[in-house]
This record gives C-alpha cells, sequence and structure tokens, in this order.
DNA sequence: TCAAAAGTGTTTCGGGTACACCCATGT
DNA sequence: ACATGGGTGTACCCGAAACACTTTTGA
C-alpha cells in the first residue's frame, strides 16, 4: 500500500496509503439471562466460522453512524433504541489482510429477538451469547467488547439509558435487576425505588403485570418529563 | 461484509472506496488567561491561512495514537503530559477535497510554550488561543474543539487529569483556580481545600512560592498514592 | 394454605455546603 | 501601614445506607 495514491472511487488524491474503514457494532440486550450481546458468526476468511461483532465497511457517501445502523439493519434486521460511537480501534495488525481502522458501535436494543433473528448479509448466522457464555471473537473483537461493556457500566448511572433495555412498560424489579446487572452490585430494594420515583422521570400507569406473586405496577420511562428537567440543570444519577 | 476478500494483486484489495485518514488533536493549556488551545495556520488548499487544529495524515503502520503523536511533534514541538483519543468524526462532506474521516485527539501540556512554539511540518504558524478569543476554524475543527472542551469539564472530576495542567510543584490556589475555569464556576476555598487533600494523593513539599502577598506552600501529585489508593477501589471524584 | 414476588418507613451517618476572620509577606 | 493573597474551623442539612415485615396474587 506504499504506492502513494490508492484511488478510490473518490475525485481527489492524497500522497498517502488509504487504509480501509469499518464499523463495528456490540449490540447489547436485557433477558431472563441477564446482559447479552449479539454476535454473527463469520462466513468469509479471515476467521470463517469464528463469532464475531456485526459490522462492515463504510460507503463512499455514508456518516459513520448510517453506516453501523445500515451495517446491522442488513445482518440483523434489529431496531435499535441507542446507538452511540464507541472508540476507534486502528492498530496497524488488528486485520491480517492489511490496515483496517474500525469505528466502534455500542447499542442497545429493547427486547431480544424482536424478529426471529435473521441472519442476512455477510453473517453466516446471528445469535444472542449472554455474558458468561460468550466465545472467542474474531480480530480484536474481544477488546471492543470489553471496552463497550465498561461504558455501559459507566453511562447507565448518569444517563437514562436503562430504559432503552427494557420493554415500553416495565416493573420497578425488573429495572432494579437491569441495574445490579449492568453494575455488578446487589441494590437495596426500598432505597432504589425512593430514588428512581424521586427523579420524577416514571410516569405510573393503571398496567399491572401478573404472573406467580403479587401482580406488579407498571411504569413507563417518560421522555418529556427527563428533557424538560434537564433543561432546568437536573442531574440523572443512579 | 459481504464480499470481503477479493484477492487483488499487491496485499489485497477490498471492492470499497477508501476514505483518507486523519488524525486531529486539541491541545490545552493553561496559564493566565485561563485555559488555551493550540491552533496551527493552515499552509495548504484548502482553508489556507485559516487557523486549524494541528493534525495529519495516518501513516501505514501506525497506531493512530501514535500518529497524533508524531504530528504534533511535527508541527510544534510540544510534550504532552497527558493524550487521550476523543471522538471520530466523518460525516460525509466534513472536508470539501473528499471523504476524510479524523480521529479527533485531545491533549494537555503542563506549560504554555515549553519550547519558543515552533511552526513546522505543514503548519506556517502554531500559536495558543485563550478560550473566548478563539477564532474561526477550518473544517469542523469548531465542533471538534466543543466536544473536547465538553469532556474535559466532564473529565476533571472523575480523574486527576487537571493536574496535567499545572507545572510539577503547584499551590492549592492554582489548582482551584484551573477547576473554577474548566468548570466555569466559583468553588469555596476553604471547602475545595478541604476535600483535595482528604484524598491525600497530593504530596506537601517543603518549597514556597513568592509573590505578592503571603507566601504559598507548594505540593505536587503523587501518582504513586494515587495509584495505590486507586487499585483499592477509590474514586478520585472532586 | 403456601409459595412467590411486590410493596412500604424510619433511623443513622457522613459528606456537602455555607460562611468570616487572621496570617505572612512585599512595597 | 497597607495591600495582596494564603490559610484555617464550625454548624447545618440533605441524601445515602442499613434494615424486616405485610400484602396480594396464583397454584
Amino acid at each position: 500500500m506504499s504506492d502513494a495514491a490508492n484511488e478510490g472511487p473518490s475525485s481527489f488524491t492524497y500522497a498517502w496509503p488509504r487504509p480501509a474503514v469499518t464499523v463495528d457494532c456490540v449490540v447489547f440486550g436485557f433477558g431472563e439471562d441477564g446482559l447479552s450481546v449479539l454476535l454473527v458468526r463469520r462466513g468469509e476468511e479471515p476467521f470463517v466460522g469464528q463469532w464475531a461483532l456485526p459490522g462492515g465497511f463504510v460507503r463512499e457517501k455514508e456518516g459513520l453512524e448510517d453506516a453501523a445502523r445500515r451495517e446491522l439493519d442488513e445482518e440483523t434486521g434489529l431496531t435499535l433504541s441507542f446507538l452511540e460511537q464507541l472508540y476507534t480501534f486502528g492498530a496497524p495488525a488488528r486485520d491480517p489482510r492489511g490496515r483496517v481502522i474500525t469505528v466502534a458501535f455500542y447499542a442497545l436494543v429493547k427486547e431480544l429477538a424482536q424478529p426471529p433473528l435473521r441472519a442476512t448479509g455477510d453473517a453466516a448466522a446471528a445469535k444472542w451469547f449472554s455474558e458468561g457464555e460468550l466465545p472467542d471473537l474474531a480480530f480484536d473483537h474481544g477488546d471492543i467488547l470489553g471496552v463497550a461493556r465498561e461504558r455501559l457500566r459507566g453511562k447507565v448511572r448518569w444517563q437514562p439509558i436503562g430504559f432503552e433495555l427494557l420493554p415500553e412498560l416495565f416493573t420497578l424489579s425488573a429495572l432494579q435487576t437491569l441495574y445490579e446487572v449492568v453494575l455488578e452490585r446487589q441494590l437495596d430494594k426500598r432505597n432504589f425505588r425512593r430514588k428512581v420515583l424521586s427523579l420524577g422521570i416514571l410516569e405510573e400507569t393503571q398496567e399491572m403485570r401478573r404472573g406467580p406473586g403479587r401482580p406488579a405496577r407498571l411504569y413507563r420511562f417518560d421522555k418529556d418529563a427527563y428533557a424538560r428537567a434537564e433543561a432546568d440543570g437536573f442531574v440523572f444519577e443512579l
């Protein structure tokens, strides 16, 4: 690649080698088994048959986030409730084929397996893996996943993104379990409820969830109330 | 990754356009005029003569952070005390010449104008601008600067990076002023001193700074004490 | 009637915040 | 002696944390 100008379809030329640029996504979901991550099985070399993060090449006239959304839609068809850039990984040898720089994103999904997970595009298969049963990943995707996990832990306390992992209506117990899983520590039920409710960003519905045990009231995250509060300098913190 | 590997003759080739990849750095310094940012005047089209962030192209076998350090050294010769990846900007039209994706970094420097700021490499000139007298910047560098400023504000409270903006020995007043500038709010002197000292990460030296008024004791940031404390689950927070 | 999960108050403790005066030096 | 910045202690308040029993349902 030291041949100076590597003509792409773009019409100008720099006297520099051009790395390939990809996007990769760490998609988190939350269910019975706690936190899960969506992986795809590679259908091609290198690392054929191994599990990897969904992702692919950025197109010529496409923003980075757009590319992430497109690839994710092509490979899995999921509907995202949250997507944010994570970090850019560019170690010279991270791809055995040559220089590939990847802009990593992390995303949240409200329900596991909304549509019965299709695997199209480059992916030979797509599957949710819960934390703890994660396989070895292709490339440096294991590192990327680790960074994403840390970011999620760090962010969930300061921004109301936890709700993006739950269905529209949820019980306070579900919310608490989510926080316990993400933060990896136990929380006190009464303190948690008091704190969450005192924020004034949950709307109490009339719906109840029934199942074993006493029925539980369902709540909804009130985006508007949150936006208003935030504009007034309110800080989330949980 | 649809047709991932179309083998080309030399090394490898993807059937995708390749954007150019650059790094850009927001370098912060702290002095009499508060917070300052280092800018370079562009010597080439586009935006000739305009001020911009120091930066340049990533080389073929060079990590992203290495590229940032190299460019900064070439253009300004500064010694950095802190450098961290910030965000990657890749809007399709951010560079009028074609697709250029830039990985932005932000850096801290202990003293303004350590060596009498050289401007070499692509830079026609290099100069510190204090906040408030910032000129219009080339490309989307104004946005990048804004994101960096936010990150600095957010991070300074949770990680001891404020010290990286001060000389090795500093007074508590200097530290307080730094925090007031970065956070953009006044702090109570007594509370600030109590809090900082209670963290146990400052080493009290026997040196005093003399000047108008009563002499002030000089302190040093104790990296080791911090590392030990952090390993014990201590959280910085100021 | 039993198992399962939901729901509910009070006390204690520590850290955050507000606040005003004396001290050491240079001019 | 005066101007300049450095340095110090206390009282109050609020939010965090600890802690156990009653309620409602389905089986």
